[in-house]
DNA sequence: GTCGAACACGTACGTTGTACGTAAGTCAAG
DNA sequence: CTTGACTTACGTACAACGTACGTGTTCGAC
């Protein structure tokens, strides 16, 4: 008995998106997304409930691609493996689309996808041994890591903006006080010379490390015992 | 040759933050600030640069608070304890106006107070041993993870909102399907018995026996050598 | 063909940030 | 005390936003 649908989800979804990559966040309205699907604003309301949805919809679309691809045998491997490469999935997600950032920091997600990631993540630190309390302490420690650095890499104090060079960086570091920031003034210099990536794969070694010295605070670890790196 | 102004910066910060805390950021708009002053919308302008400067403003004023109280010799303690005081101090600093961690974490943050809080972290993380890109490391390893722990507290898969009871955390668990998230129903379940800064101090021990695992790669420490607690 | 439900979407309203203009206030100079 | 230059206060007005509401259209079912 319905009349058919002229747009899908989807459609709503990659419009949307490629209208933030392209043009920002700001540039996201009623009428701009449905002038770019050649149709009037309040049609959007029959596919999303309102703004607040069109961003979940955005969120939701950023976060689909978190999940790493499958491989044969994903439980096999290693856990600390296995952690990174959810981790860094996540992480490349999310950097993919810059500018959905602030909405995926602020926006409540419980999307089945989010949710999928994050048991895969569970069970890839339940092999370390951990189970209860100590399992969600291991799991908030790296899901606070991933995200943390995300949105430090938007707009913490060595983040460089959209339109700016690596140089912004030591530029700024050397517009501050040498004799009050000299440690702030190292490592800006250090970050210039690196990379995101690096950064983060140093960060993750920092923690997985941490969380091979205490496995379960009780508990020995229990599987393959190949020791430290 | 000035007239003689109205208000101060200072008073807009607290009548913008006491605003926020009680009704929430959709309740701050330059009319409801200009009266809450008693005084017109456009004067606000006189103070501070338009909208964006004034969230700026607001985060400024919350962060203000995250440097820990200076105690008589805080440069001799131990570097763990050092990086753990900053960490929950700035994390205390944050929690404290929830409604304001949106703007914290999108809004880009260069301000004296941060500069200094960062500075003194990295003179905590140097003594560790660490300099240039592993001090870098260390000081996004940390900072990431103060972020985004309370980014997660605000929007994560187990977080739960301002009106919500401790209760919600399981009720959501329980709405999932057991078979498919086992892990996250368990820590569901760790979490709802558990507290936040609980978490948070768990998160830190993993985070900072990461660091004493690896003092630089290649440096030994060179601190007081009190061995892992 | 007729009916009813789902959809498309134009119109209109309240709210927002803010550009602009004007009035009022203050100090330095005469 | 008067004048002039300049800063501040703030009312008005406008563009842009999200969206409630109403109307017209299109389909499947009978």
């Amino acid at each position: 008995m319905p009349a058919p649908r002229k747009f899908s989800r989807e459609q709503l979804r990659t419009a949307a998106l490629s209208l933030v990559d392209a043009h920002g966040l700001a540039a996201l309205t009623m009428r701009s997304l449905a002038a770019a699907l050649g149709t009037g604003a309040m049609t959007i309301y029959n596919y999303v409930d309102g703004r607040e949805g069109l961003e979940g919809l955005l969120v939701e679309a950023v976060l689909a691609d978190a999940l790493p691809a499958v491989t044969e045998h994903p439980e096999d491997a290693d856990w600390r493996i296995e952690t990174r490469r959810l981790a860094e999935a996540n992480w490349r997600a999310v950097r993919a689309h810059p500018d959905v950032i602030p909405l995926i920091l602020t926006r409540r997600i419980a999307d089945p996808a989010s949710l999928e990631h994050g048991e895969a993540l569970l069970r890839a630190l339940a092999r370390s041994g951990r189970r209860g309390a100590d399992l969600l302490y291991a799991f908030r420690a790296v899901t606070g890591f991933v995200t943390g650095f995300a949105q430090a890499e938007l707009a913490g104090p060595l983040s460089i903006a959209p339109d700016e060079d690596v140089r912004a960086i030591t530029d700024r570091a050397r517009a501050l006080p040498a004799e009050r920031f000299p440690y702030l003034i190292e490592i800006a210099g250090a970050a210039a010379a690196s990379t995101p990536e690096i950064e983060f794969h140093a960060g993750l070694d920092v923690l997985i490390a941490g969380l091979e010295s205490r496995p379960s605070a009780g508990n020995p670890e229990r599987s393959a015992g190949q020791d430290r790196v």
